[in-house]
This record gives structure tokens, C-alpha cells and sequence, in this order.
DNA sequence: GTTTTGATACGATTTTTTTCGTATTGAATT
DNA sequence: AATTCAATACGAAAAAAATCGTATCAAAAC
């Protein structure tokens, strides 16, 4: 079973995932737009990263490249799991029908999400 | 501001919500069923949050009586935003489709939550 | 009135997470 | 070749969270 990525951990990972692979240092840049921590931490952080295996990396040449050891989805998966338990007292309608109040989707997006119901109802 | 809860703060928030209030006795049995911590543990935890401002507390009696110190909606809506950001990197319609297929929802919840979407698109 | 029971207070410890400084080293620049 | 630059390693410390033991005390049971 995976360890659960912490916060900071997923701020990380979100950075790896969205590039596919990157440096320290461009993770570093990337979360400095909203974080104030020095290069270290994220360099810390992503070798600690790398010895938990949530993140693989290429040591190749001097300047590592790391790339994610866990998959997105099933990561989401399984932290979406543990927070609509203790967020949302197990409902995830709850959680949808909040979700959705909140964030603004497009039409296009609210016909996505009934065409998945209608798939959802069929296949039960 | 309110401060964000923890996880384990949730899980006796959790507790609180559902029963309105309740004894650090009470939330701590009901904590047991899935949890293996002292009674202490779960007492220090409330007194803490109590100071934090989470739990509200009648002290009229020996036993105190907590109730909550934070709106349930407000809570899991503040939560949920973070959550949608750090795990979802920001695609709230990622997050509904995820939890929609996970979670089995019955056909009376399919129906509401397209009554739901129907209405969020009026609203536009 | 003693004893037992069950509750809170308090202090401390342990564990986990986050942060960073310093040393070292290879590569690029001069 | 010497110097500067940019990267990793490592150790440690600070901060945050979770856990628990012991002391106290009030109320209930005896």
C-alpha cells in the first residue's frame, strides 16, 4: 500500500504530474509563485520524495530529473476516499452537490458530468 | 479566519456534527469503534480545540458538554476548496466525475444531483 | 464518612512534517 | 588553472500534531 502524500507532498507531486518530469529546481520555481521556501526544502523534500517512492528519479546526469512514482488517479482516488470520510461524513453527494455549487463549471462541463450519470446509471 | 481543522480534529468534529453535542466520553466511544487511542488523548484533543475555538463548551456541569465551534457547510466548503487545489490541481469537474464513480450513489441521488446541475445552469 | 469511580487539568514526550544551513563537488566560465 | 556557479548530500533543528501518564477533585456508591 502507498503512504499517503502529505500536503506539501502534493503540492510537489501536482508540479510532476502537470510537466510529466522536472528538476528541483523547476519545481522549486514553480511552487514559489504562492510558497516562500528556500531551495532546499523543495530539494529536501523531493529527496525524502524519492525514498518514500513517490517520486522516481534520473540520476543520470548531474542535475536529477525526477518524475512521479505514484499515479495521478489513483492517488486522487484514494485521498478522495479518505476525505469525503472525514470531511464529508462518507456522503459523496454531499461532496458533489458542494463541489459543484462552488466551483463555477461550464455548460460543457455540466453536460459531461450527466452524460457520466447516465453511464453511471446503466451500468448498474 | 477560522483555522483549518486537522485530520484528526475532523474525525471528532465529525462526531460533534452528527450528534450536536456531546461528552469527550461519548465522542471518545464513538472514536473507539475505529481508532485505538487513550481517552486522554481524545480529551487533550478537545481541550485544544476548544482553546482553538473548533468546540464550543458548556461547562455547567462537571461533565462538559462540547458542541461545535464551526459551521459544518462553511467547514467542509473551505476544506473542499483546498482539497479540489492541492489534489485535483484546481478541476473541480475532475473531482465530481472522480467521486461520482467511486462512491455508488442510488438512482434518487443520480436524479437529485441532475436536478441539482439543471438548476446551476438556470442560475447562469 | 470512606471509598470508589469518572471527569478535567497539566505537563511532558513522541512522532511527523517542514525548513534550512553548511559542506562538497562537478561543470562552466574566465 | 583558478574561480565562479549550480547542484546534491547530510545533519540538524524548528514547528506542528498526536499521544499519554499522573495529579486532582467532585460526585456517587457504599
Amino acid at each position: 500500500m502507498k503512504a499517503k502524500p502529505t500536503e506539501s507532498e502534493l503540492e510537489i507531486l501536482q508540479v510532476i504530474w502537470q510537466k510529466g518530469k522536472a528538476t528541483v529546481r523547476e519545481v522549486h520555481e514553480a511552487l514559489s509563485i504562492s510558497k516562500d521556501t528556500g531551495y532546499t526544502t523543495t530539494l529536501k523534500q523531493m529527496q525524502i520524495m524519492h525514498t518514500k517512492g513517490l517520486l522516481n528519479r534520473n540520476e543520470d546526469s548531474r542535475t536529477h530529473i525526477y518524475s512521479a512514482g505514484i499515479d495521478e488517479k489513483d492517488t486522487q482516488n484514494s485521498l478522495l476516499k479518505n476525505f469525503v470520510a472525514t470531511a464529508f461524513g462518507g456522503s459523496s453527494k454531499n461532496l458533489v452537490m458542494q463541489a459543484l455549487g462552488q466551483g463555477t463549471p461550464s455548460k460543457e462541463e455540466l453536460d459531461e458530468i450527466r452524460a457520466f450519470l447516465d453511464q453511471i446509471e446503466n451500468e448498474k
